[in-house]
DNA sequence: AATGAATGAGTTTTCATTCAT
DNA sequence: GATGAATGAAAACTCATTCAT
């Protein structure tokens, strides 16, 4: 593992259909590699491998095995911001609760998102380069849920305080049930959330 | 990564007064290593930097890198195991409320309990050595937190869902808070986590 | 062979007795492999091979594959400014012709510095970070040269113009004898560069 | 320096127009690319980009980066033969001295003549393939020299060693004027040089 | 028991060369 | 012919671990 700094940000713009692919299937095998082993234990030449191409094209999109890690938390974070965002926007007072409790079980299928994925790279990705442009993740995504609240006309007295709390309280729940214990059913975790962010933000 | 890791746990059970100061000193040396740099590159030769001794001596105390990790982790599961506990066996259907926020509050100022280190290295000992030593962890803590919402006459229909999801809701809204965003003023965080809390357990 | 730049410059001054034997094997290994290899050809296992130590030892006092040829022509380099220095600081104008034959003739037979080494090396380093520090090296030569030519009353239309001709012309005679042709007995070939020396300074 | 080596001589002679001219392209595209990083530097897709086209364009006209390497030395070596011949055949007692200055000044000007390209390639071909070719070279052009000289009725007591030594002389003093100090101005330098060789080669 | 130089297997990364398009 | 993506052998470099001092 080179100590000297690398680009951590793709090479290029891959903007052939060939190149999509490629990108494709080699995030593809870096998930399975770095979910699998772990970070520290993914090598470049194992993802290259269970991509079914050679290293050397591997380097050619990306410059560094950080850069992959780099690549798949923005991907992962643009499609949790846009579902998050699409499913709340449609909130009403009336609907409020269901629509959580749909966003809710999506998550917990891990439809578009992969929070085992997110779990492994997101420590590696924090002291990289790639730092700053993830910091703002999080901000999105409370901000994107203080409006559907806002929408929903949920009162309360620090929404940005809840805001911040709800995102953290779903996320881990939904990435601990997905990857540390199948065990719990999918349904009853969804509608046991749900009551409590429901209970949380609607007062008694 | 070179070299294959042999043993991962410790090569003796330091009872010397110089070689618990040792074992402290490597330990807190490496937490600052693993939480600055990640656990992929921190290499032993920082730690022992870090630590203001060689090497050599690192090796004397521990046998690998990975068992460093392990046991910063079972110090932190076993301390977070007896506070939580600790607190949560006083508490009566009166003062859970307080018990809870007292609670929180203890977890947000914590020194020796790192959620963000040990987010870090769980992901990396969880696939190796150890991972069955940790493994009754979370069960443990649910186990405790159970049993101290059973003392305080809280009504679940499913508690054993519900303990799942408090412990990830509260060790998460912890770890962000310490880790990412300094910019929540405890107390605050420590009443309106808490109001998450009991207004989930507490139905109206 | 890596694209990002590297420290060219050692790793760290050795100091002690074990380190200054290790830098002094690596750089006689490096030598030789340098000359029977070529730049290009010669790998750092190579040349740690032919120490008879590990890569690792050779990183741990050279940062990369051209710090080595910066510090074997610094070396050089500085040899040899030193050796003209001595030489021509004696001559008078009594003396001059015998102590350029001297000088000459002790070159040629390789003393102290390497010109075949020189040779490898002159191109890949004047390419590299240690360029500039590189470039006072002529000129020094130059400078020892026109005050050893002062000293012996040696009148010269342009000085500096001369020195620098004279600089070149010796310097690549003996290059070329050394390295290309062995075939021209060294006591001749020094006679003659002489005679072509003398036959420039002193005008008939 | 990934890969061995294969062919060194060129794939093809090429004969028509556009392969003219794709050969020019590329061996100019090459020199500069060699001068400008370094043989061990150089890679065939940056000669290849720097001639505006293809690698596999390249591949088509030279089969491997070596062979480029020899082609140039070729045609260096014919240009500076067939260069230094035909100004010196025209050399009589008379006329030497000013037939020597204008080939000096010519060598100086020169641009299809680059000494410093060519001895970074020296060091590389010499050691691989090609070693063979251009062995002779240094000796077809002392021998010129040795022509031209007895042709002006210059006496020598060793015309061979005089030949070797001069060869060198003037092409290291070109070298290195054309390289690293442009600071002499041509006129200047020739007229000295010329002055350097004409005082050795006619005796008092 | 402490030290830190040495080791070398294991990584990351490069780049000459090929070949399908 | 031209192209440039793909290949993978070989290079550079790292770092967990050992061991002589």
């Amino acid at each position: 593992m080179p100590k000297a700094t690398r680009r951590a940000i793709p090479r290029k713009k891959p903007q052939q259909e060939r190149s999509q692919a490629m990108v494709a299937t080699l995030l593809e095998a870096a998930t399975r590699v770095f979910v699998k082993e772990g970070y520290a234990k993914a090598t470049t030449n194992r993802i290259a491998t269970a991509a079914g191409v050679s290293v050397g094209s591997l380097y050619q999109y990306f410059p560094s095995k950080d850069a992959i890690a780099v690549e798949l938390l923005r991907r992962y974070r643009d499609g949790l911001v846009e579902l998050v965002g699409a499913r709340l926007s449609t909130a009403t007072p009336a609907t409020f609760t269901v629509v959580v409790r749909d966003l809710i079980g999506e998550l917990l299928r891990a439809e578009g998102i992969n929070p085992a994925l997110h779990r492994v790279l997101i420590e590696q990705v924090l002291r990289t380069s790639a730092r700053k442009e993830m910091l703002g993740f999080e901000e999105r995504l409370e901000a994107v849920l203080a409006d559907g609240m806002r929408a929903a006309k949920i009162e309360l007295r620090d929404p940005d305080l809840s805001a911040f709390l709800l995102v953290r309280v779903v996320l881990s729940v939904v990435q601990s049930a997905v990857v540390d214990r199948p065990k719990y059913k999918t349904p009853e975790l969804a509608d046991e959330l749900t009551r409590l962010v429901v209970a949380y933000v609607t007062p008694p």
